[in-house]
DNA sequence: CCTAAACTGTTAACTACTTAACAAAATATT
DNA sequence: AATATTTTGTTAAGTAGTTAACAGTTTAGG
């Protein structure tokens, strides 16, 4: 199974989350459009993933979807589970952290940092905040794998050295400032700025191919 | 110059960011690979870019940084500027909002919804919300051409119809859950849960490879 | 039992995007 | 003044990702 596409690895993710929904109202099997369906892409298009991660459904039934969810499992999550840390307990920290708490069982957040850590930890007694200053011992210490930055765009060089010196092996960027990083760190960047520009473009666009 | 790739888009965005930088700086003139390094791409990325928007720098000089910022504008700004509404004023609503918020001159936040608008307003009386069952009547009133969803992902679809009633032409959907539009809105979807499990996958790979 | 319909798995064609290669021109160096 | 260097713009080659086409197989219906 060798490489599998970036794009086939996201859509994995994605595929695994609409199946876990059917598991639960108890879908036992699912045919290859109606998977397209609830991702909005094509059928062509989940038959060819899942065909490159070799999994075969049966013929007028479709894939077990109880099956499809475990091999995605094996693909995607690590056996010994991957610690995260979140640095910026701002609006977006605290966004990620609510988002991801407790909910993958095999990515856990177990650290998260901040300037003003005494605040957060004020506010927020359940999460556990720490000093920024203290980011390289604790990751260590928290054998921590991924790091998320949601700082400001000016601290995000400084940041991305840390976690980098601190020997997370990858970075979720969400900073608007581009880093660089050694090539044995796995590096995601996204800008919510761009996006929003992208879609005012196209809907610029439309309006003017009208 | 008719169609830009996306991904080009998605570049030029962030060229221009680098580019206001480079002039906050007393930068004048930029060359290649200079404005490659910013965004971790190859120099020839960014002069194929710059060939499909029609921009020709000088020879030994680089591209002037103040005529190219002008000219992105152009290609991806509205000369009348954009609406944009916020659906969702949770953690991450309110991370968009201070982010987007008086930033870009062309696109400004003129409305922001919440089941909880009166908390909303409470808590921060700067920021303009109504609640979400004005939705529709408000986004009108107002003109708002993006709705950016920030909702729970169980809210995901009947707020994306109701956008789509309301009139809006782009949608940027943060909810983990995808959602379906008629074609001549234009949708962008980010699922951070996605982009967590990917950096996640690549690490793991990383780690069985060597 | 035979035919039609509904699906899957896979190859092949296509489209989108990136990178390499290089000619042409401006400046710098000798 | 001649040569080397630097940098752009562009074509061509290469890579990644998507879609079309279709053979093969199971089930359903007549």
């Amino acid at each position: 199974m060798k490489n599998l596409p970036h794009k086939t690895i996201e859509r994995l993710s994605q595929y695994r989350r609409a199946l876990l929904n059917c598991l639960a109202n108890g879908k036992t099997h699912i045919f290859s459009h109606e998977l397209a369906k609830l991702q909005h892409i094509t059928a062509v298009q989940v038959r060819r993933d899942l065909m490159l991660i070799g999994y075969t459904g049966t013929l007028r039934k479709g894939y077990n979807v109880k099956e499809l969810i475990d091999l995605i499992g094996t693909i995607i999550d690590s056996e010994n589970g991957i610690n995260v840390a979140i640095v910026g307990m701002g609006n977006l920290g605290r966004a990620l952290y609510n988002y991801f708490s407790g909910k993958r069982t095999k990515l856990s957040i177990v650290a998260t940092f901040d300037k003003r850590y005494e605040k957060i930890k004020e506010d927020y007694p359940e999460i556990e905040c720490y000093n920024t200053a203290e980011m390289e011992k604790i990751i260590k210490e928290k054998k921590v794998d991924i790091g998320i930055m949601a700082v400001p765009a000016e601290s995000a060089t400084t940041i991305a050295d840390k976690l980098v010196n601190s020997g997370v092996k990858g970075i979720l960027n969400y900073t608007p400032k581009p880093v660089n990083v050694p090539k044995d760190v796995y590096l995601e960047e996204y800008d919510m700025i761009t996006s929003l520009e992208k879609v005012a473009f196209f809907v610029k666009k439309q309006n003017d191919d009208v």
